[in-house]
DNA sequence: CTGAAAGCGCTTACAG
DNA sequence: CTGAAAGCGCTTACAG
């Protein structure tokens, strides 16, 4: 059925009686190709099954059509574990790409890699999207090495003033302001904030600032003590409930800096014997899927990853036709469920 | 800092007073090159940022360095939501190509698209990876297509003697009987199959044979008002279960054929005041991340996603190296939480 | 409207 | 151990 190579451009021009430039003319939708002549050769590319090759055109054309997903992981990280919400992101960069044509390399990789360029250099991209990293201070010296370098790159991550290249990140101030606010609605007033709030770990800390300002804003004092660190595992959030808890800190509520933090945090006062909602109030921000599942449900910052994702490929391929592109914040919505409803 | 265009072969050839060939060849390994020639080249190499055009690469071999992953949608499915199963799938694919050197491009199909050649034949990737479909009697048509054309392609799914190419997939069968033991040693006697029986949704066929099988096994009956059809969402799950209360058959256990159906038939138990595990036993198929989170904790059959894809993968390259490959069956495990234990 | 020519950046026989 | 040559399959000025 197949034969030996694939037909070739060549093949398609001596069926058709006519030169190798004009086929590809003609399928490429030149309008310079005469009608009559270019059915001929759709017919016959047809009846080929033939294909361009992609290598080929994208020697010539010096482009890939080709863009390069480079995921981040913690190394801390159990193995087979990836983030749901980097997980839900990605479905939605898939379409995105789809969307405007282009295909979506995917790569796992370690921190501590030599990631900068490989990509765009080697031709097998034309630009890159960052998801994820480990510690924002040490990541942000490689961004300004893409910078420098003239990558074509856009990251997921938070917006700062004076950041070298272009991102996309949801409003993590307000989605912080809201939550707090929420959660004082609810008549909490020992909220407690689970997560890191140092600039190491920028989206955390501005979802702290949120929860600060809200607090003060309501005449509530910031007690450091209501501040426990943690990164976003589920470990993480039961160590740093447990220290809380044994410190003998009281608290009626917790606000979590992400949802896995919060499941952890959840596990960890199921086991001590205290009841969610009831004695304490737990918050999340990601509405990653199992939020909705959890026992009760999850009260969460929903990040628009549709939204994002569109806008990061969007954004990236205005970059890469060397238009201005700016960094975005996009809304971020506060999703209620039981976890924080007092009756 | 980066010069106009990319350094080339040429210009470390020009800077080392070499040809370009030997360049080549230093810089693939080829023991024919005099060491310190070499020395000299990787340096300049280095100092020039220099990477590989890809495209020429993969052109002059006539590959592409690059397998692409297939995403079949069920078109009927929500927008935003993709199989939480195959999300966990993908992330061990990519592990499992970047082991083995490969790039993964992945590509979300509509069933309906002229899917089956595009990659291969255009070049950019030198196989493909299939997951997921709508019918797989429509589907198998398909499957014949590849094979007459001599695409390298393996699939995730049942593996059925006859049936085209090469399927990894999990032992339906295994995992259907040993949970319906399951059930039957926590004293269930009517144990409902929620979830397509038909040729048309083999996995699901598969397990329900196995649940068949063990009730005859065990001196129950099957009885075919026990079983209802749905389809892999929670929608179809929480209706499924919703007619079986409606048409007043007795149960006081659901095999259901996946998580996304349990978590559904959950949802409609609870809106009818039915207690889980009390009431009723109910158990999943996938063992999706959310399954620990339900509320009971899901009981269901986990499918080794890591194993899975290395499987894929390793496979996939044999393939390609024209290597005879056998489709294979992986072992189901049963992960025993709240929702079935009778305390 | 169409063809002859050049060239994208590599890799690999073939000579030496 | 190294170089000159050919060629992978395309696209696009340039001529006509």
């Amino acid at each position: 059925m197949r034969n030996k190579g694939k037909a070739t451009s060549f093949d398609i021009a001596y069926l058709a009686g006519v030169s190798q430039p004009t086929v590809s003319r003609a399928l490429r939708g030149s309008p310079t190709v005469n009608e009559q002549t270019r059915q001929r050769i759709l017919q016959i590319a047809h009846e080929l099954n033939y294909k361009v090759d992609k290598n080929a055109s994208n020697l010539r054309n010096q482009q890939s059509g080709t863009l390069a997903l480079l995921f981040f992981e913690d190394p801390t990280l159990d193995d087979s574990l990836i983030n749901p919400f980097f997980l839900s992101m990605l479905g939605s960069l898939t379409r995105a790409c789809a969307v405007q044509g282009y295909d979506l390399l995917i790569s796992f990789q370690q921190l501590s890699s030599n990631w900068h360029v490989e990509y765009e250099d080697s031709k097998k991209a034309d630009g890159l999207i960052l998801l994820g990293y480990g510690d924002y201070l040490e990541y942000v010296s490689r961004l300004e090495l893409l910078v420098e370098q003239g990558t074509h790159f856009v990251r997921w991550g938070v917006v700062l003033p004076g950041q070298p290249g272009v991102s996309i990140g949801c409003d993590n101030l307000q989605g912080g302001r809201d939550m707090t606010r929420h959660l004082l609605e609810q008549g909490r007033r020992n909220i407690a904030f689970i997560g890191h709030a140092s600039a190491h770990y920028p989206e955390f800390l501005e979802r702290y600032k949120g929860y600060s300002q809200t607090l003060e804003g309501a005449g509530c004092s910031v007690r450091a003590e209501l501040q426990i660190d943690a990164f976003t595992t589920e470990r993480s959030g039961y160590d740093a409930v447990t220290e809380l808890i044994e410190r003998g800190i009281e608290f009626d509520a917790l606000f979590c800096a992400s949802d896995l933090i919060a499941i952890g945090a959840m596990r960890a006062l199921a086991d001590r014997g205290l009841r969610v909602p009831q004695d304490v109030a737990v918050a999340g921000f990601d509405d990653i899927p199992i939020a909705s599942f959890t026992n009760p449900s999850l009260t969460t910052v929903q990040q628009d990853t549709k939204a994002a994702a569109t806008l990061l490929v969007e954004s990236l391929l205005a970059l890469i036709r060397e238009e201005p592109v700016q960094s975005h914040t996009i809304p971020a919505r506060l999703a209620i469920r039981q976890s924080t409803m007092s009756s």
